[in-house]
DNA sequence: ATAAGGATTTAGATTAATCTAAAAAATATA
DNA sequence: TATATTTTTTAGATTAATCTAAATCCTTAT
């Protein structure tokens, strides 16, 4: 079954979106995803059932099939593994690399997939934590916590970001917080749910909860 | 000014007609580099003649402008990087480069390929030995000659071929000819212009005339 | 239980890139 | 040079992806 380059950007995003939340995706949070309107979600959730990339009843939402999950995969693989090439190899800072790896996803190439892989040293994870899958769909789990959720005085490394956006990933190079760095948590307010916490035992930082949901450790 | 992937290719297809012949293209050598017909051609040219990338008389062919001929320049800079990336990096033979790179090089980033240049080292050749243009769009030229047109006992080194099918290349490999291989002419025959040479002084090898015009050498 | 409000779909257009078939222009040939 | 042939353009459609505005369906709060 080939895909468009529409359509494999659709499967993506419906992909993404049942990850944060439940199996079951709205037309509003595709056309959000996608920055694109829901009559357009519309017209284009159809031409996916057709392919049979997901299972869809009108006014109740969408899932993937396990063909349109393969094919999201696929494309998320290749997103990340061009992440990868683009920070290793091409010295690109993490919060550059999503405009370009979002074009770069949708060449069509088995052979240089895999021998992308295969020269990147075939990596588990992107530049922001997230897992690549093999050529099978597989991915690699780690159980990971935001640091909201920890307790105080436990400690882990930061595995992982939930936003991408560059503004967010810019702020956490300035604070000096990067995939691998040591934290643990010194004290959080009840309040606000805010956090004070210290990465690589030298350096106290303070942030709002907003910040503490994103971040991502593994214990 | 910004040009789809569609304008692009055109741009880059015109260029090509226009090196390989005469300063004003037909429309029907258009319609056969771009794989489409004649009047998808002239309604591409309308609109790239409306962008000032070229300069079109109806019926009279067409020409490249300065901004046009930059913009082609620049699509072949990217592909041919690309190119070298593929054989070099993901170990692609020759003959296997041309269909991604066609995809590759209509990414949009000025870093990725200022970055991809430098981390290939500033080549200034492509795995078929075509020239790539610096972001300036110059190109460092090398004095060149098909075999078809040296003397006998004259001798030089492979640095092109014309051809890059993936037929003619899986040929080449095969008789061993590669870019860079040292070559001797030992005899031509008048009567139908094929050629016998010598390559890197140990293998001779028969060529028809098809075969040399399109293998160009450096004396 | 129903009316209001929000989400989703449908209807109808638009834009870009392509096509086929027919018309028009340029070129080649007898 | 007049006609035949080839090349190019125009006219009119088609397909994919998108949009806005209007209609329809679902959910929720009174």
């Amino acid at each position: 079954m080939t895909l468009t380059y529409s359509e494999e950007k659709y499967l993506k995003a419906i992909f993404e979106v049942s990850e944060a939340g439940n199996r079951s995706v709205a037309t509003n949070d595709i056309a959000a995803a996608t920055k694109t309107k829901p009559a357009s979600v519309t017209d284009m959730l159809r031409k996916l059932s057709d392919k049979q990339m997901i299972e869809y009843r009108k006014y109740y939402g969408v899932s993937l099939t396990e063909e349109g999950k393969k094919a999201a995969l696929m494309t998320i693989r290749k997103q990340r593994l061009w992440e990868v090439f683009l920070v290793e190899k091409l010295r690109f800072s993490w919060d550059e690399v999503l405009e370009v790896a979002n074009e770069l996803e949708h060449i069509q190439s088995p052979l240089m997939v895999r021998r992308l892989d295969e020269y990147l040293g075939f990596p588990k994870f992107d530049p922001h934590g997230d897992p690549i899958p093999d050529e099978f769909g597989d991915v690699k789990v780690r159980p990971r916590l935001a640091i909201a959720e920890m307790d105080v005085d436990s400690t882990g490394q930061v595995v992982a970001v939930k936003d991408n956006s560059p503004a967010f990933l810019r702020y956490l190079d300035k604070i000096g917080v990067y995939i691998g760095a040591r934290i643990k948590i010194l004290e959080k307010v009840e309040f606000d749910g805010s956090v004070e916490i210290l990465v690589d035992n030298k350096k106290t930082i303070f942030m709002s909860k907003d910040m503490a949901v994103n971040i991502m450790i593994m214990t």
